[in-house]
RNA sequence: GCGCCCGUAGCUCAGCUGGAUAGAGCACCGGCCUUCUAAGCCGGUGGUCGUGGGUUCGAGUCCCGCCGGGCGCGCCA
């Protein structure tokens, strides 16, 4: 609807006498929009408020010559200017008796679009370190993520799904040492655990896990793990200790043997981590690992070519990237002094790598403490000859958990206390994409645990779910009292919907490919949550104000064609958001 | 100190990229079940949009200063 409107404001300003506008519209600047007021129509614009100045005349005229412009239609019933010069349509009656034929029409693909033109677009999310499992903030990156990318699909972009597996640096041999050391412990050996050590229940089954695997083979006294360690936290360095703790192992169990545990501890924990995620509803098109790139040479092709651009230079032992021509606020170490390539480093190359893969936009949801980052990436991107605009950031606010008004306490240390299952768990799927998604992802959130679980008026999310199953009970008692549906008698007699409260519901159902639209273009998966909550409360107050089965076989079969549309676009909005619709509550 | 995000009803938040009288939910008060599910509906109470300037026909929205909150500023990942 929106569209057409558009397409026929833009034939009124190319209509007009010449010389009226000093140049030819643009039609990226002609906006219609849904009015706030009923009174004042259906959409309504204000071109002629902005074009009044450039061509230099009074707003009202300029809108009564578009209008006089204005091309034979069958939608637009009438047209009024108003106010300071806005330009008012109201549509007629046979333009929402369409919109709800092609509701029925196109069933699950309502509301889908081809705005994005099959553009290829590589979203990552999530990505987090297979060092534990995912706790709560994870999971509004993972509902975030999954339901942007069913966003950009619906309107028509061709979506790739990545998961980045940071398994190559440090903090991978840390979760080795943690697990070797518990599967010490499990066989009888007391030792300290390192103060820098990942200390979650979650090592222990990874240990026992490790030691049907290879039995004793890894076992070796305490004594010989301990002798001549520097000191640990607090009175020592918790890094240094922990790196000579690896090192350690190393010479214990020799470097296969210690990969050969780290193996089975990532195995583990991306098993579970993938596992957690599907049973959320998340998927990806790919799990990408960050060694495979290196072993691939990508990092070292990546770093070849910032060489050959003049974009690194040594200095104290070290390998740095001229960030800082890039408008990042410093230089970036890509290669230490060890020799050992940096994060920064097989990151700019994954990202270039994704470009390698013709995706012309590279989305990244990270967590809002990555902000700090997306400089350097973007510089880095640039340096190598890409755009820095085809990468772009969405950081996702942090999570608090509420317990009848009380804050869960989350520090890092205690945040294993709450994994996304955990949350799953209590409160149930659907419950947890829909608090996830139902604030702003820039927006720092409060997840009442006590709402979400709620079987109250209190909780949102079965405000919507509700009129879904509504609508089912009513096609159940029709069936009941011995009547049939016919749809296309519905359909025929749309005109018979003229009643205030089937106005408002049809108004509704048609502002759904525009909901659609702006959320996926906003990357605003809320927006499309707040439209769901206004059209259940259409037909919430639609249902109390009138009876669907009625005798006259016409006004009943269009009032149902009505509510089974209503039923049909929330069940396409709660899909899009990873929530079921039920038949029944 | 520098950078990013934010400040809207008692609480939690929307506000469609600058439009017409600032909106929801919860809470509170009052109504509606012999009628398709009351997890619902209707009405009411509640606002100097943190603050001071600026930009213009028009600012919650854009720019600058200040106040307050969150996060980030490693040869960690």
């Amino acid at each position: 609807m929106k569209q057409q409107l558009e397409q026929l404001l833009l034939a009124a300003l190319r209509g007009l006498p010449a010389g009226t506008l000093p140049e030819p519209p643009d039609p990226a600047a002609i906006s219609v929009e849904r009015t706030r007021d009923p009174k004042h129509g259906d959409f309504a614009t204000n071109v002629a408020l902005r074009l009044a100045k450039p061509a230099r005349r009074n707003p009202r005229e300029l809108a009564q010559a578009i209008l006089a412009a204005l091309p034979p239609n069958e939608l637009v019933a009438r047209t009024e200017v108003a106010g300071a010069g806005f330009i008012n349509f109201f549509l007629t009656a046979d333009a929402y008796s369409q919109e709800l034929a092609r509701v029925h029409a196109l069933g699950d693909r309502y509301g889908r679009s081809d705005l994005g033109k099959g553009q290829r677009v590589m979203l990552e999310f999530v990505s987090a370190n297979p060092t534990g499992p995912l706790h709560v903030g994870h999971g509004r990156q993972a509902a975030y993520g999954a339901t942007l990318a069913n966003l950009l699909n619906a309107v028509g972009y061709s979506v790739s799904r990545e998961y980045y597996i940071n398994d190559a640096g440090r903090q991978m041999d840390i979760l080795a040492v943690s697990t070797w050391l518990r599967y010490l412990e499990q066989g009888g050996e007391k030792l300290p655990f390192p103060a820098n050590g990942y200390r979650g229940d979650y090592v222990f089954p990874i240990a026992a896990q490790l030691r049907t695997k290879v039995g004793a083979e890894f076992h070796r006294p305490a004594t010989a793990v301990l002798a001549n360690l520097p000191e640990d936290a607090p009175a020592g360095d918790k890094e240094i200790y922990i790196d000579a703790l690896i090192e350690r192992a190393r010479e214990l169990i020799g470097t296969d043997g210690f990969r050969r545990v780290l193996e089975v501890a990532l195995e583990r924990m991306l098993a579970d981590i993938r596992e957690d995620l599907e049973q959320f509803g998340v998927s990806f098109d790919r799990w990408y690992s960050e060694r495979a790139l290196g072993d691939s040479g990508a990092i070292d092709r990546a770093l070849e070519r910032l060489k050959t651009q003049g974009r690194l230079y040594e200095k104290d032992g070290a390998t740095w990237f001229r960030a800082t021509q890039f408008g990042d606020e410093k230089d970036r170490v890509v290669v230490r002094e060890n020799g050992v390539k940096t994060y920064f480093a097989s990151d700019i190359a994954y990202h270039l790598e994704k470009r390698e893969r013709s995706f012309e936009r590279l989305i990244d949801v990270l967590g809002a403490d990555h902000h700090g980052y997306v400089a350097r990436v973007r510089a880095g991107l640039e340096a190598m000859g890409e755009p820095g605009d085809s990468l772009e950031v969405n950081l996702v606010q942090f999570v608090s958990l509420f317990r009848g008004g009380e804050k869960v306490p989350m520090g890092k240390r205690e945040a294993q206390f709450v994994t996304l299952r955990e949350l799953r768990d209590e409160v149930g799927n659907d419950a947890c994409r829909f608090f996830y998604l139902m604030r702003s992802h820039d927006q720092p959130l409060d997840f009442d645990l006590e709402l979400a679980k709620s079987r109250t008026n209190e909780n949102p999310v079965y405000y919507i779910q509700y009129a879904h199953a509504r609508v089912s009970s009513v096609m159940k008692m029709l069936d009941a009292r011995g009547f049939e549906f016919d749809r296309e008698e519905g359909l025929a007699n749309a005109a018979l919907l003229g009643g205030e409260h089937e106005q408002a519901v049809l108004n509704s159902l048609a502002r759904y490919p525009e909901a659609l639209e702006l959320a996926a273009t906003n990357r605003a998966p809320h927006a499309l949550v707040h439209y769901l909550r206004e059209l259940a409360n259409t037909f919430h107050t639609y249902y109390n104000a009138e009876q669907f089965i009625v005798a006259d076989p016409k006004l009943r079969n269009a009032r149902l064609a009505l509510v089974e549309a209503v039923q049909q676009v929330i069940r396409n909005g709660l899909t899009l958001l990873g929530v079921s619709s039920p038949e029944s509550m």
